[in-house]
DNA sequence: GAGCGTAGTGACCGGTCAGTAACAAGTCAA
DNA sequence: TTGACTTGTTACTGACCGGTCACTACGCTC
């Protein structure tokens, strides 16, 4: 292929050069490895990066990474797993500071997804890219997939239903499906595209099934 | 990686044995690779293929796929580039069957639609799935992708504006992503998640945009 | 039937892939 | 200080990658 990603950035994290030997990282092995997984992954494409690139990139050697995971498959389904923990987390987080104000838990949520589909770098959504790339049913990755999109439109339903919004079910899996279109798209025709509407299109969405009685704030 | 795409199927079309020697196959060397190649990026991912398996699925070999193309990456955009002919003369069918009946064509291209998120085997949309798999900006491809939707976009403002429905070129934009967010979350969680509910979804807002005078027919 | 273009064959190139073996060196607790 | 455990290092395997070689076989046209 014409591109590979293979020895980009210099060493792992916490090095700066050839002066001191290798002063203690910070991380474990395991953690550095699964950071740098992550974000060659992401970045390059799955299949498009090697491991040893990515025991390079993590300030380690195969063989260390080889005695935490027993294949890059492995690496690949824990690289989806951590991230699946941190939107899982990141969904905790916003409930507990907006406990009790699901229109501010909204605005909130809708900033975020705007970062999604606006900023410099974004290559969509990590777990929809696997999905992509991993076409295997046995990959040990898909079920890590499949859960965290579940997942991820069970949230919206409650987050709506928080909202006293009518039909959230239906709502939910019209803006789910609106969000991982703007993500795809934008790996096609960049952010000026269709996907620069989908913060409006989902206000005026959850605008239209407000209950009769409230307006906004 | 755990599966790669060698070897699969016995040899070419037109073939079947080693009784005759190689009967002339009906169409050339370079049809069969792409379509071969077509085949088997959209089955396993791009980067999952490789060059020998494609020229032993088109009934080939190498020397002579590489006769056709100066490269993998170059028949990878000349796969893109049929499949965008192949688009188009779909919508150019489209719009010649249904001419003076944008209900109809409504109708039918929702038919077409409905298919691509229930069909067996449907593993999205083939440009949309380059893309995640091809980051490279400079890639052959890349262009063929960006134009191809950059222009169903089109094709979707005109059907719009043809039928007579209100704000064509929002509702065009809110309709694109939404079948690109079902193409893509099938591979995700199947096509028994939100994307079922996706023709639904387009035909309530379709109604929606209609002009206050008419009625569905 | 000579000449030419296209296609087929199989060996081969350097490089990279995922994954392993063997051993040295570091860390840390008892 | 010992000993167990974790890391680092180097070299390696065998398979596969994209891509090229020289050479052969066929079909067409003049």
């Amino acid at each position: 292929m014409s591109a590979s990603a293979k020895s980009q950035g210099p060493k792992g994290p916490g090095e700066k050069g050839h002066a001191a030997k290798r002063q203690v990282p910070t991380t474990s092995p395991r953690d550095r490895i699964v950071e740098a997984a992550s974000d060659l992954f992401y970045r390059h494409g799955i299949r498009a990066v090697g491991v040893d690139a990515i025991a390079e990139a993590a300030g380690t050697n195969k063989m260390t990474l080889y005695r935490h995971f027993t294949s890059k498959d492995e690496l690949v389904a824990e690289c989806l797993r951590r991230h699946a923990q941190e939107i899982d987390h990141y969904w905790d987080e916003l409930a507990a500071n907006y406990a009790g104000d699901p229109e501010g838990e909204i605005r909130a949520w809708l900033a975020a997804v705007s970062h999604c589909v606006t900023s410099e770098g974004e290559r969509g959504c990590a777990m929809a890219n696997a999905a992509v790339e991993l076409p295997e049913k046995d990959h040990p990755g898909r079920a890590v997939i499949e859960a965290a999109k579940t997942g991820h439109r069970e949230r919206l339903v409650e987050l709506f239903r928080d909202a006293k919004l009518s039909e959230p079910e239906a709502l939910a899996d019209e803006i789910f499906l609106l969000i991982e279109g703007a993500r795809i798209n934008i790996q096609s025709v960049g952010t000026d595209g269709p996907a620069s509407r989908l913060v409006r299109m989902i206000e005026a969405l959850i605008e239209s099934r407000r209950p009769a009685s409230s307006h906004a704030a």
